[in-house]
DNA sequence: GCCTAGGTCCCGTTA
DNA sequence: TAACGGGGCCTAGGC
C-alpha cells in the first residue's frame, strides 16, 4: 500500500505490553493519542473518579495529558504540562500516572485491554489572531477622543494593587479619567473592576472618575454604572482586524 | 490478526475522496479523530489564521470540533457543540466548514493531501467528582454556626439583579448576613461579588453585613474587605469527598 | 511564588 | 434569550 503519512510514527492497535513500550519510547517526543477502554481517578485541587469506559487520550509533546469523552469542548479529565509514569500491572492493564507538582494533583488513568494507539509528529505554528482587546485598547490610545471629546492618553496598563488599568486619560478640564476596555458585551464584573480602580485613586486623593468602554452593555451593569457616578461609552471597534473566509 | 478493538468503527490512511465519504457517513453518529496536513481560519467573536501544518482534529458526536498541536491544553481552534459541518471537495483538498449559528462563527479547515482517519464510539459516562464549591456551601448550610457562631440559615442561592447569594444567615442578634463562599484561595473578584450583594440589600433599607468564607485569602482582598466593613471567616472544608488514589 | 486580567473561555442555571 | 457564577478553568504577565 502507498497509503502512508510521514509525520505518522506508529499506528496499530496493541497489548497492554506494548502500550507500555511506546509511552515509554515516545512521550514527550511526539503526540500519542490512544482510544482505550479506562477508568480515571483525579485527585488534586477537586477529586473525581470515572467509571470504565472507551475514551480517547491525548499525551502531547509537553506533558500535556487530555481524556475526551463523546460530548463536549472540555476534556473529562485533564493535566497540565506535566510528567507521567506508566507501569504494567498486570497481563491486561496498564497504569498511567500524570503528576503535576504544584499545585500536587494526580490524574491516574487504568488502562484495560487493547488500545488503539497512534504516534504523531504534530506542529506547533500557533496562529495569528485578531479581535482581541489588546486590539481595541491599541485603537483607543491612538484616538483617545473616541473616548472623550479632546481627552489626552496619560498612560496604559497601569498597575494599582487591586489590577491593571488598561487606560489612563486627562479630559479637557484637566481631570483624570479610568477607563477600563471590554471586547465583547459588557456585563457585570467589568463595571466592579472599574469602580474599584476609581475608588482606589480616590483613596490616593486624585480627582478622577470612570468611563467603561464596549461595544454592548447588560442592563443591570448600566445601572450599577449609574448607581456609582460611572460612565459608559459605546464603542464597536473598527473592523481592521477582520479576516474574511473564503 | 486478532488485533481489533470493538469500539473502532474504522482506521486507516485515507484520500481526500474517501475522507469526505467518512466524514459523511459518520459525523454526529461517532467520534472522527483525523491527524491532518490542514490551515484554518477563524471568525466569529475574534478572528484567526493558522499556516499549514500537521494537526489532530476531533469531530465528535454532539457537533464539537477540537483543532490540536503538539502543546497545550487548550486547542488551537474549536467550534463548540452543534456546530453545523459542510465539506467541499477539490482535487486533492478537502474543505471542512464548521457553523455556529448564535454567535455566528465560522471555523474552515483546509485539508491537504492524506489524512489518518479514525472513527471510533467512544462513551458518554461523565464523571463523579468531589469538592466543588457547591459541596462546600451544602456543608456550611447544614452548620452556620461555622460561619458564624449560633446563627441561622435563613435561604441558599438568593437571586439578585447583581448574581446569586450563596448562603444568607440571620446571626443571633437578628441581623441578616451575606456570605459568598469560595472552594481555593478568595481573590479580589470575590470580595467584590460580595460587596456588591450586601450594597443591593443596604439600598433596599435592610440592616446586613457580608462575610467572605474560604480556605485562604489573597493580602489585597483582605484589604478590601477591610476597606469595606466586610468580613472574611476561614473555613476549609471537611475532607469528607476526598478520594485516595491507589 | 502570589495575584490579576483575558479568553473565540465553556457550561449550567435561572429569570 | 440574557446574564450571572463556577471551573481541577488555562495562560500570560507583572512583581
Amino acid at each position: 500500500m502507498g497509503c502512508y503519512l510521514k509525520e505518522v510514527i506508529s499506528s496499530g492497535i496493541v497489548e497492554p505490553a506494548e502500550l507500555v513500550e511506546l509511552v515509554n519510547k515516545w512521550f514527550r517526543r511526539a503526540t500519542i493519542v490512544m482510544v482505550s477502554k479506562c477508568s480515571i481517578s483525579y485527585s488534586g485541587r477537586a477529586s473525581s473518579i470515572a467509571r470504565e469506559s472507551t475514551r480517547l487520550i491525548i499525551l502531547k509533546q509537553d506533558g500535556t495529558v487530555l481524556v475526551h469523552e463523546s460530548v463536549g469542548s472540555n476534556p473529562l479529565n485533564w493535566q497540565p504540562r506535566s510528567s507521567i509514569v506508566t507501569k504494567k500491572i498486570s497481563e491486561s492493564e496498564v497504569e498511567l500516572r500524570a503528576i503535576r507538582v504544584s499545585p500536587r494533583e494526580e490524574l491516574v488513568i487504568r488502562v484495560t485491554g487493547r488500545s488503539l494507539v497512534v504516534v504523531v509528529e504534530l506542529g506547533d505554528e500557533g496562529l495569528t489572531i485578531y479581535g482581541k482587546e489588546e486590539d481595541i485598547i491599541e485603537e483607543l490610545a491612538n484616538n483617545p477622543s473616541r473616548i472623550i471629546s479632546g481627552a489626552t492618553l496619560i498612560a496604559r496598563e497601569v498597575s494599582t494593587p487591586y489590577g491593571r488599568v488598561d487606560i489612563m486619560l486627562k479630559d479637557p478640564s484637566g481631570k483624570l479619567v479610568v477607563v477600563e476596555v471590554k471586547r465583547a458585551r459588557a456585563e457585570i464584573e467589568a463595571a466592579q473592576q472599574l469602580h474599584r480602580y476609581v475608588e482606589y485613586y480616590r483613596r490616593l486623593g486624585l480627582d478622577v472618575y470612570g468611563v467603561l468602554v464596549a461595544p454592548d452593555i447588560s442592563n443591570s451593569t448600566l445601572k450599577y454604572l449609574g448607581d456609582h457616578g460611572l460612565k459608559y461609552v459605546k464603542y464597536s471597534p473598527k473592523g481592521s482586524g477582520a479576516i474574511s473566509l473564503l
